[in-house]
DNA sequence: TGGATATGTGAACAGCTCTTCAGATGTTCC
DNA sequence: GGAACATCTGAAGAGCTGTTCACATATCCA
């Protein structure tokens, strides 16, 4: 099998030739690890899931988060970008909110997760 | 509000404190932000998703991954230590195949996302 | 206007991550 | 046994990421 005109060994060339047929297009994937990147970070992550139930503003973000104020505005510039949140602002204040459908569904899941393992392993706190 | 000893300047100290409350436990948090760090590199994501499928030798996720062998077995031990596969080995093969429900439920909810978009969004693609 | 407040930004540094390379381990087949 | 094979491993280096610090911007209020 040849990809990127490179010979690659391959045991079961059916088998990869139709899981790279199902595979999601190159930019897609690279997408969906730059959104799993996100949310890789626990304080970035904190502030996201702190997002969850609605705006907050950046020191209420940083404090949730244990960032300090000028790390809680680069990550939420670096979420930005990602159009992961938006801003409100209102005055000297910027209010910050979840606004991407799919990372919302990616946070419930993960938080579904926890509650149900602690609810289902609580022994797993001692 | 005191967080860690250090005092921390709020705007809506109740709205802080419910979500504080409301917020995982910390290792929770870092637990599931590893999680999402193992999902963030492109070709670990694509070694993941063709295993969504069924088991796969090394070599054939180097393959379907882009990765050369060696590369695939350092990232496949990450994923090991992590739970996320686990192996079965024959002979000189070893075959790897996802092992966690959790992960795999994030990939389904990536994947649907992936090909929801392209289907009523297809003209991202020009 | 001037000082306090809230957020935003660039540069710089430390620590982490991914990849490669060289070689180790363990298996099959002659 | 020895050669070919499949996978695993440690060390090393390049590049990326998160944080801090110092300062910029913008708003509010006296």
């Amino acid at each position: 099998m040849d990809i990127d005109g490179c010979a690659v060994r391959v045991v079961d060339a059916a088998r990869v030739a139709s899981v790279c047929e199902r595979m999601p297009a190159d930019r897609d994937v690279v997408d969906t690890a730059d959104v799993f990147g996100l949310l890789s970070d626990p304080k970035r992550l904190r502030m996201l899931m702190a997002l969850l139930d609605g705006e907050l503003c950046v020191c209420d973000l940083a404090a949730v988060s244990g960032l300090s104020e000028s790390a809680a505005s680069h990550a939420l510039r670096l979420l930005r970008a990602h159009r992961v949140v938006s801003v409100r602002r209102a005055g000297r204040m910027a209010y910050y909110r979840l606004d991407d459908a799919h990372v919302r569904m990616l946070l419930d899941v993960a938080v579904a997760h926890i509650e149900h393992t602690e609810a289902v392993h609580p022994e797993r706190e001692l």
